[in-house]
RNA sequence: GCCCCCAUAGCUCAGGGGAUAGAGCACUGCCCUCCGGAGGCAGGGGCGGCAGUUCGAAUCUGCCUGGGGGCACCA
């Protein structure tokens, strides 16, 4: 039996004794109201239910014997060993082994579909992120939302979701100006532009460009070499972008280029739209929006006084883009140095007549210091000491430096120790839950060797200490995805896989799967097959979510 | 001045109101007669401060302190 369908017959009853009693709570109860949670202190049983707690102060009832109450009720329940009520209304459900155990067949059966979830079925999601700009190689900073991005990706498809990966390509700035002064600089052997990019990519860039040119570059005018060093060099650049994004596992579906909102006149029908809905208006020469409607702190110009479109026109018209390509919902991956564009962003959205936090939504994550030593590592893609997407995947691998960027919560700024990293590659836990999914392997291949099968499933043999907590474990593998998808939070699933690891190599360690030296193989073997084969499971769908391999063997 | 994020073990981080706050790494001591010791067991050590809400707060609210980031007719 899963937790899920445990609550959903917990929730029967407890409609039924509140009918019984007269009492009404204001809205109907959900499925969410009876969640079940899995007891820090085993001891307390396999499930807790908190919701006698929970109806008692509204409804006015004694919360104890409401839980009493419930518990006659669940004690009925098929595959319930046991009920009881402890401290001030917990209720605390013991399975049989049988109904615990006969979640490792579930899963085997289900294989990579276990888990997978219905929360955004048939959704259209615009998952937009890195979109770092064609100036230089992708820095670690934008490393963090490939990984946590491309994860959110997996999980919003593990729940039905139809997910467009976005990479918005900025190619209209004065961000690409720069750069291609500083490439035509360096072709020059000057220094480069006080505003612009140094370091050896620049170098490197320049020549290709040289190389790839089939004219004679010294001939052509400053402003006509500058501009083919602009065409060609955001080309390789966005290439060597690309490919490094690439062999970090991460493709993405659209690369959004910006020139395109500003050559095919979509920034006029964005302002056109916003103006028939009321919100532009004009003043000192230019053309403003009024986002103060909706919460801004100030007003913003969408057209500047000298015509030129402001930035926010860009940002404008592609939202309106997205929604005319019918996302429902477009989620915005950003740093922490852009959290001001939140406010205007919302607004934009609020114009538009759209509901903010549901057609759009932005994520703010925090930075990543590299460190080295214990000290940070100062970045400057002027100075040219940027840590790269390469340099990280260089020093500890694509699996442990997914993992690494994955597993804490995007609020939190993260520091990562290359030096550590490199040092002690256990230092990453990456290994642990690995290991543990090759353990499975190995010993599944093992027991096979040695005459054990899954012809047999006896789930009411599984009555170890860890094997029951290991049942418990892995049946909270489907609320952590569905966590994980409604937060936004990808880390919660490798938490989870750490869990489940741990919980295996208890297990793994008094319970065996292939007879000892010369005993039979007996009934017990082959139910444990199930269950060493169903940890595999679990591990390898929750590693698949994280882009992390799950090997076989290491 | 205003806005966003953070403060939990020696270090890096989990803990979306619940019972005795966890993991990895580091440290100490145990466990190899057979399924992978990249493992297991045991131990030390922690919620920045003050109020409030609640039967119950690391979690929610306010204030304070400390750290990071941001507040353009720049992009």
């Amino acid at each position: 039996m899963t937790p899920a369908q445990l609550s959903a017959q917990l929730l029967a009853i407890v409609n039924a004794v509140l009918e019984r009693r007269g009492a009404t709570p204001k809205t109907p109860l959900t499925l969410a109201d009876v969640e079940l949670e899995r007891p820090k202190n085993r001891e307390h049983g396999d499930w807790a239910a908190n919701i006698a707690m929970k109806l008692a102060k509204p409804l006015g009832l004694n919360p104890r014997e409401l839980a009493a109450d419930f518990a006659a009720g669940i004690k009925a329940i098929d595959g319930v060993a046991s009920v009881d009520v402890a401290g001030p209304g917990f209720i605390n459900i013991r399975l049989d082994a049988a109904a615990a155990g006969a979640l490792a067949k579930t899963i085997v059966e289900q294989g990579e579909a276990f888990g997978r979830g219905t929360l955004y079925d048939g959704v259209t999601i615009n998952l937009e992120f890195v979109s770092a700009n064609p100036t230089g190689p992708i820095h670690i900073g934008g490393v963090r939302w490939a990984a946590v991005g491309d994860s959110l990706a997996r999980v919003f498809q593990a729940q039905g979701g139809l997910v467009t990966r976005e990479y918005y390509f900025n190619d209209h700035g004065a961000q690409i100006d720069r750069f291609a002064r500083s490439l035509l600089a360096s072709y020059f052997g000057e220094p480069a532009p006080e505003d612009g990019y140094a370091g050896q990519y620049i170098s490197e860039i320049k020549d290709r460009v040289v190389g790839a040119y089939d004219g004679d570059l010294a001939a052509l005018s400053r402003e006509d070499a500058q501009e083919v060093f602009r065409a060609s060099g955001v080309d390789f650049m966005f290439g060597d972008i690309k490919q490094s994004l690439h062999d970090f596992g991460v493709d993405f579906d659209v690369y959004f280029h910006e020139n395109e909102l500003h050559e095919s006149g979509a920034v006029g029908r964005a302002v056109t739209r916003l103006r028939d809905n009321g919100h532009i208006f004009e003043n000192d020469g230019a053309t403003w929006l009024r986002t103060t409607t909706f919460g801004d702190d100030k007003d913003r110009v969408v057209i500047k006084s000298d015509g030129e479109a402001a930035y926010i026109s860009g940002d404008l018209a592609y939202y309106l883009n997205k929604r005319e390509r019918g996302f429902e919902r477009n989620i915005i991956m950003l740093g922490a140095d852009h959290h001001g564009y939140v406010r205007r962003m919302m607004a934009m959205t609020s114009a538009f007549g759209d509901v903010p936090g549901v057609n759009l939504e932005i994520m703010i994550g925090q930075m990543v210091n590299v460190m080295r030593d214990g000290e940070p590592v100062r970045m400057s893609k002027r100075a040219g000491t940027v840590v790269t997407l390469e340099d990280l995947v260089e020093a500890v691998g694509v699996d442990a430096a997914r993992y690494a960027l994955v597993r804490s919560s995007t609020d939190s700024q993260l520091d990562i120790d290359l030096d550590l990293l490199v040092r002690r590659t256990n230092d990453n836990p990456v290994f642990y839950v690995q290991y543990a999914h090759a353990r499975t392997h190995s010993v599944g291949s093992k027991a096979v060797a040695s005459g054990v099968d899954r012809s047999a499933f006896a789930p009411e043999m599984l009555t170890h200490e860890t094997e029951n907590n290991l049942l418990g474990v892995l049946g909270e593998y489907t609320r952590v995805l569905v966590q994980a998808a409604e937060l936004r939070e990808p880390h919660r699933i490798a938490r989870y896989l750490e869990e489940l690891a741990g919980a295996y190599h208890r297990w793994y360690d008094s319970c065996r799967v292939t007879p000892l030296g010369e005993d039979p193989v007996t009934d017990l073997h082959r139910t444990r097959l199930w269950l060493n084969d169903a940890t595999g499971q679990v591990l390898s769908n929750g590693l698949g979510l994280l882009g992390v391999c799950a090997p076989d063997r290491m």
